[in-house]
DNA sequence: GCGAATCTAATGTCAGACAATTACAATTTT
DNA sequence: AAAATTGTAATTGTCTGACATTAGATTCGC
């Protein structure tokens, strides 16, 4: 909880890593109210206009929700999986975006980690999680459906095979695998005969879900992650044929 | 690209969000400067200080970084696998942390994701990675360990497994899988013979690694799963117990 | 031509003020 | 007495203006 005037860093840098660190070893703990603005600055030896900085630092990532008023202030905030899920989306998205990862190894994650759910889903999935998959099937098969809508529901198709596994940890660290690739997915035109295998394969996933086969899932996985490997290449060979 | 002066949120927030957008959206691209501050103020009509917010809030998710000086500012920042890392481990150690997450669900969901990486690993591992895993294998042998000690050579271990996948994607969503379970194994004792099985069970992976026998690490890391439950489960048995 | 001093534009920080919001207490009304 | 209203204090949100610090660009002297 020191703070060093003469660091390279910012002080308002400094400062929200020093209350981050409060928080991350619980020394602040859920809804406990951090001191008044005023206080901060005074306890850092800093202006009120830099503790601002640090603590928006810190409402960024969530860590922390600010409320005006009486007896308003900055409290710990409880990182829900939603917004865990909002920012591995964020940072995944990016960093595929940024960084020039190719399609193919994007793809090879996406499906390795896919996969780890496959047995899970086979032994929990409700009739709910079925019915998802069925009716983003049957979205898939309408003529007439944009690239991107066509994406989109195949990145609801999954998520429903994701959650279908029953355990959160897992539905949160693969919101940013299989979200993340959508935009690479984008880069994709499908044609009628491709989204008509892409179906298939949907079909024999939900068939082997439905029959509570995790086998037949993973298989079906990895048939999809080949066929859709095999068509990224297409479109990348003659992308390059046409330059 | 518009602020809602109306709107509940505030104005940092706002425009951190529009700014956010131009960059995920592509229409600010990797180490492109922004507008200076004053000139942002300018075109959002709101001061220095409340652009500088919304400054922050960016640069706490490495979206952007500032330079100061004559030609300094702030750029758009290319996101790298390192900080895309460090975000992703802090968010994950804090969700479950502060969601009662059981033990059990994180450490399924850990090794459901881990083992998307054995076939991969058996097949792309070099021999440093094999050297790393002896290593940490050789450490945690070593009589006097504590337990933290232990548990972070754990992580390094299987770090080691993950990095051999050869998918800086994968080894990037399995960071925080891995990592954000360290607080929760560290509330749990080992006693000396607990650690021998572990131990054991590693050098079975690490055998596995070496012959390259996808099959063989999957088989350990199942086995491993299910010591580690076992393990937790008399821990915490224990320790109602005690109460 | 080259080094040193200066200039300049930008961020980092500060101080003080006011506006907006909200909980809580006091007051008035019914 | 209970309910509605009003005041009041505390706190964050925002603004203005200023100065400090930094680092690239420029100019001057030699």
């Amino acid at each position: 909880m020191k703070i060093d005037p003469n660091s390279p860093a910012d002080l308002s840098a400094q400062i929200a890593t020093a209350i981050r660190e409060e928080i991350m070893q619980g020394r602040l703990i859920v809804d406990q109210r951090l001191p008044s603005e005023a206080e901060l600055a005074d306890h850092f030896h800093v202006s009120r206009p830099t503790v601002r900085e640090a603590l928006k630092r810190l409402a960024a990532q969530s860590l922390i929700r600010t409320q005006r008023g009486a007896s308003g202030g900055a409290f710990v905030n409880r990182l829900s999986f939603q917004e865990a899920y909002a920012q591995q989306i964020t940072t995944s998205t990016l960093l595929l975006s940024m960084n020039a990862v190719s399609f193919e190894t994007a793809c090879e994650a996406r499906f390795a980690l896919e996969r780890s759910c496959a047995s899970l889903c086979a032994i929990r999935r409700t009739a709910d999680h079925l019915a998802d998959m069925r009716a983003e099937i049957h979205r898939q098969s309408q003529p007439g459906l944009t690239d991107e809508a066509f994406c989109a529901s195949d990145v609801t198709f999954h998520r429903a095979l994701v959650d279908g596994a029953g355990n959160p940890v897992l539905s949160y660290q693969l919101a940013g695998a299989v979200e993340a690739m959508q935009p690479l997915m984008n880069m994709i035109t499908f044609s009628a005969r491709d989204r008509a295998q892409i179906v298939a394969l949907h079909v024999a996933i939900a068939d082997a879900v439905e029959q509570r086969d995790g086998t037949g899932v993973l298989t079906g996985l990895t048939d999809l992650e080949e066929e859709t490997q095999t068509l990224a290449e297409g479109v990348f060979a003659a992308r390059a044929a046409q330059d």
